[in-house]
RNA sequence: CGCGGGGUGGAGCAGCCCGGUAGCUCGUCGGGCUCAUAACCCGAAGGUCGUUGGUUCAAAUCCAGCCCCCGCAACCA
């Protein structure tokens, strides 16, 4: 049977930020989610990119005296470089900036234009030109803006798209569909934050304000406000109003039921479930699956990591301490999607050395010395399972699927549990058997309880792929060349006797804490 | 009465939705093993689950009040 597409997104980043841990954390995240996905044999799509308009990019660019293209295009390598570093697979890094886009983003407005959904009106208030936004009377605190920012009172004509009207239909369907705002928590905020009555949403600026944005193409005075024109990016990506591209976007987006997965913070929920559903319900396109907000990395002392405070993390010094894998691992075990998790060195090594390095990786070391010694290097014939092997075969044969059960819950950690816990008891079975004595005196015995071990090696390798690509393939390089491929992990014994298998230098190396300078 | 998250052995967390002997990783202590990456295996100590009250045969879990921490303005997932 063909399974359903999945296609799963990252926020597009705003392009002014330096990538920090937040930024991989999601695409991090995201990219394992992905190759989960595609290892399965779904068909799989995976975007991520970034979001170049709006008055901070233009300032920004202004004062590197730079066209705002041309400041973006440096900006957006950022991101791009960072990606690679971290080995991630996808398949579309979207510009807002590109062609397509704002003529497709133009269409939509068109549309809606069209449709009476977007009206103009004259908008009297406060606005804080440092925040860019308005204040009603009521926001102000001692006649400033809430942030403390001066505020002055202006008239403007403006834009508004109709969001207020879609109201009830949203409500409704995020009750009728548990799993649409994830974790059930966020659901549940944002229930609370819909029973307050809705704007409508301003989409345009005025170019006298604003002109780095897609202009409106019914009013040539304004531009489209940044989050109308980002958030259609998951759309215009996959081929919304975009000639020849109808097949594409019906399978990736106006499907039913919804292959979409939007992964993004917390912070930014409300215009993900919210504006977004809206605006596409004004455009007659299907809501998203999916959309599910995580958490946080916190400091040590569990504040949130701020640029001023210098308490920001960079991914690349991380990855330089530990490697690429091992981040990708620490990201995507230590904490509960959703949750917020205190970020800190210590914290990452500890996981990593004692997961990585003195579980699986040492469970492989010590696996394949003993054939080394015993074996000249070649995977012993196995006659018969012992009692005690057919259970650890039981555990490892049942691991795929528990595996499988986490990941359809979106339950991450749990997920790499399940596949940890199966080393464990490997490690457990070797104790228990002590194959480097049984050698001596009954050597087939020993080559069962080393083939045993290895074959739960092969199928960790396997399951743990898509969090560490480059490390599991190494490791099944290591076991003869064997396949990856997902099937292979619900077989047991699928390694041949005779196989040629390599004793070489520790897969993951224990990393030691960086000396903290005196 | 603004909104939300959290308070569980020394550290970091899970368990709470769907009440029933409090679990995981690290650390500490003792033992084992000596194949392995000072690793691995076994055992132990250590918690009145923030607090008060309620519901219940039974509460970390449900309900109410209170205390404390962190987000909700910006750089910022």
């Amino acid at each position: 049977m063909s399974k359903a597409p999945f296609y799963i997104t990252t926020p597009i980043y705003y392009v002014n930020d330096i990538p920090h841990i937040g930024h991989a954390y999601c695409t991090v995240v995201a990219d394992v989610l992905a190759r989960y996905h595609r290892l399965m044999g779904v068909p799989t799509l995976f975007l991520t990119g970034v979001d170049e308009h709006g008055q901070k990019v233009q300032a920004a660019a202004e004062k590197r005296g730079l066209d705002p293209k041309k400041h973006c295009d440096e900006m957006a390598e950022n991101f791009r470089a960072i990606w690679k570093e971290l080995n991630i697979s996808n398949d579309i890094f979207f510009r807002t900036t590109d062609s397509f886009h704002k003529k497709a983003v133009q269409d939509c407005l068109s549309q809606l234009h069209d449709a009476g959904e977007i009206y103009t009106k004259e908008y009297e208030g406060w606005y804080a030109q440092a925040d860019e936004i308005f204040y009603t009377e009521k926001d102000l605190v001692d006649g400033k803006a809430p942030t403390g920012t001066e505020v002055t009172k202006i008239t403007e004509k403006n834009y508004f798209f109709k969001m207020s009207k879609y109201q009830e239909r949203l409500i409704s369907h995020i009750e009728k569909n548990p799993g649409f705002i994830e974790p059930s928590y966020r659901k549940n905020e944002v229930l609370g934050f819909l029973r307050q009555p809705l704007n409508d949403l301003c989409i345009s600026r005025p170019k006298s304000r604003l002109s780095w944005g897609i202009e409106l193409p019914f009013d040539r005075d304004y531009v489209t406000y940044v989050w109308f024109d980002a958030l259609l990016n998951y759309a215009t990506g996959v081929g919304l109003k975009q000639s020849g591209k109808t097949d594409e976007f019906k399978k990736w987006w106006n499907a039913s039921p919804s292959p979409v997965m939007h992964l993004l913070g917390k912070d930014i929920l409300t215009t993900h479930s919210v504006y977004w559903p809206t605006m596409l319900m004004a455009l007659g396109l299907e809501l998203p699956r999916t959309i599910y907000a995580h958490g946080w990395w916190l400091t040590q002392s569990n504040e949130k990591m701020s640029k001023s405070k210098g308490t920001v993390v960079k991914p690349l010094d991380v990855k330089n301490i530990i490697g690429v894998d091992a981040l990708r691992y620490f990201l995507s075990r230590d904490v509960r999607l959703g949750n917020d998790s205190q970020f800190s060195i210590e914290l990452v090594i500890n996981r990593v050395n004692s997961e990585l390095s003195n579980n699986f990786g040492n469970l492989l070391s010590r696996t394949c010395s003993l054939i080394a010694k015993y074996f000249g290097g070649q995977l012993p014939v196995v006659e018969k399972l012992s009692e005690k092997s057919e259970a650890l075969k039981a555990v490892a044969l049942s691991t795929h699927t528990k595996l499988e059960a986490h990941l359809a819950s979106n339950e991450l950690q749990e997920a790499l549990g399940v596949v940890i816990d199966m080393l464990t008891n490997a490690n457990q079975y070797l104790a228990d058997r002590e194959p480097w004595k049984m050698a001596k005196t009954d050597l087939p015995h020993a080559g069962e309880t080393l083939t045993i071990s290895l074959e739960c090696v092969r199928i960790a390798a396997i399951l743990l792929t898509p969090v560490m690509p480059t490390k599991c393939e190494e490791l099944l390089k290591r076991l003869g060349g064997t396949s990856g491929a997902w099937s292979e992990a619900s077989k047991f014994l699928a390694l041949k006797p005779g196989t040629v298998i390599a004793n070489e230098a520790p897969l993951f190396m224990r990393v030691e804490l960086p000396k903290a300078e005196a």
